[in-house]
DNA sequence: CTGTTAGCGCCTTCAA
DNA sequence: TTGAAGGCGCTAACAG
């Protein structure tokens, strides 16, 4: 904390007996160095303990080696840790750092928070939230690169990486077929978001590729709560020809339907077997049965948009639109 | 992104008919600018579209309007986005950023974060574990502030913030008694850590306290998992005499506990009372019945780390060791 | 291969 | 209350 003045670049290039030029080429492994001369400005570096001012290098250079990153409710989800992990170690394998700000969805901060990155010059932002849905960023992040994750907007003009639902929705079901399953029900959320569409479009689709008639009375939706999925699942359990297997909406309904199957007098998997989505491990791998669930690739998005912004790929002209596979996690409920 | 050359306090000088000293003074609020003169640069600010270059400001006043952020494990707790939520909102409102890394733990990588965080001259670091326990920072951390968050240094030597522990394993214990319970059980985790030998601590300080025998027959140690609660609560249920009530070290242990109260045909809370710790969300409020425990004061923790950094009362030399309350979130299971 | 020099954009004295 | 000038530490272009 005592602040003497800091040591620079002349500093080192007066003890090691060079010009300050020389020493920002050691520093910047510039190949027009000899092997002496670099090693003795090495040695005055180490010896006086120099260190960078980032601030002069970056007003310079335009350069800062950051990356924005900005969430709408990360303190709601458990999988925020996830995406950041994601992010953060492809930013550092390049060497930059994460700005980062939360901005509970407040329109007017996500407009200052990205106004302040381009103060820092950052050299992309990744905008991310933390469901799956359709967003309206700023405007002023247009006047850097960006990367969307887990959500988009609708005129595609913005690259985005989301989890592929649909697939998901329809391995999730051919999993279940390929168990023997012919008659499969399917407690989907009562809100239309993108994953509430597509998985249910993956159901649809896996029965139909196997020859298997859709039936409406199989498909209740409710509230993506534990009470929604133990409605759902009471309702299912009364229809006159029982199912033998479900695919939930998610792991938190799958673990109200558990609870209702459980009344009911059923054995997971045996009488009933139970599929569902997000891979909530806290959940999943602690409800009786474990619980077999399709993975949300957090941490690949993660991944996917740092390395989108830092990859040096960027084509705004057509921004890419990925969709990551949600990987199907064995556990015993099925 | 196409980058003409940005617009500077020279630019708006000239167009607003001033010197760039006085642009800068308005820029800051400086008291010394006639009323005119501010509207008019203001008029050119807005006229011009002009956005500073932060890089340029650190670099003249050493002050970047950022303080670092490091984690251990973001990826593997549900509390990330609490504690990284409460720092930002304080930082925010002090118009600073998080510069985030997270480490998993490799201390070399930890040291190469601090550096970098050093490089960009950061008010200061917040180092931040995901549970609380005693920790070694990388030494070059000393040479900025710090606010070690969920965790300390054995010496003391450094300002900390943890959950109060004892008082939230009294507390617990007392809100059992209150209720009438005179026979507890206390299931504990089997790993000495600060949280385990605290809770312990303040369980049997209660029981202490309104003259009820400790009966190291009612304390079970096992893994802190569900399964670890599910063997803890089967030999709590083998007893002669049994407890009317159990104290679980976390929600996950009161989980498996849940299990094996009901399958021994036991009602919750009418025939054993279930209290815990951690208010992890996703179980507590989803059990059946729903939960009462501690919650860990993840939010608050993050804003009390940021404000210590930021408000200005840095203390070395007697670094504050603040334990924050865990309060009590009742839910139906006592 | 190396030294010198001219800024990057801003804040902050110092005079006026 | 204001303008002018110097310099924060670094990189990159230019000579040599």
């Amino acid at each position: 904390m005592a602040m003497r003045n800091r040591i620079t670049i002349h500093d080192i290039a007066r003890h090691a007996g060079v010009g300050v030029g020389t020493v920002s080429r050691v520093l910047n492994d510039h190949p027009n160095v000899s092997a002496e001369t670099r090693a003795a400005v090495q040695k005055a570096i180490s010896e006086l303990g120099y260190r960078p001012r980032s601030a002069a290098k970056t007003l310079r250079t335009r350069k800062s080696l950051a990356i924005g990153f900005i969430t709408d409710y990360i303190a709601t989800t458990p999988f925020a840790g996830n995406v950041i992990s994601g992010a953060q170690d492809v930013a550092w394998q390049y060497d930059h750092i994460l700005l980062l700000v939360n901005t509970n969805g407040d329109p007017a901060l996500e407009e200052a928070a990205v106004e302040m990155m381009l103060s820092r010059e950052v050299e992309g932002i990744i905008y991310a939230t933390m469901w799956h849905r359709p967003v309206t960023p700023p405007k002023n992040i247009l006047e850097t690169n960006v990367a969307l994750l887990d959500c988009y907007v609708e005129d595609r003009s913005l690259p985005s990486v989301v989890p592929d639902e649909l697939r998901g929705g329809y391995e999730a079901t051919a999993r279940l077929i390929q168990s023997g399953h012919r008659r499969i029900a399917f407690i989907n959320h009562n809100i239309p978001d993108p994953a509430q569409v597509l998985r249910a479009e993956g159901y649809c689709r896996a029965l139909a590729d196997h020859d298997i008639t859709y039936d409406e009375t199989l498909v209740v939706q409710r509230v993506a709560e534990p009470y929604g999925g133990y409605e759902a699942m009471g309702r299912i359990l009364r229809l006159s020809k029982l199912p033998s297997a479900v695919f939930c909406y998610n792991d938190r309904m799958a673990m109200g339907a558990y609870d209702a199957i459980k009344e009911h007098g059923l054995r997971i998997p045996q009488d009933m077997a139970v599929i569902s989505y997000d891979n909530q491990e806290l959940l999943a791998a602690n409800l009786h049965p474990a619980l077999t669930t399709m993975e949300l690739p957090h941490y690949g998005m993660g991944r996917w948009a740092a390395q989108y912004l830092l990859g040096g790929e960027l084509k705004p002209a057509s921004p890419p639109q990925v969709l990551l596979a949600c990987p199907l996690i064995e556990r015993q409920s099925v």
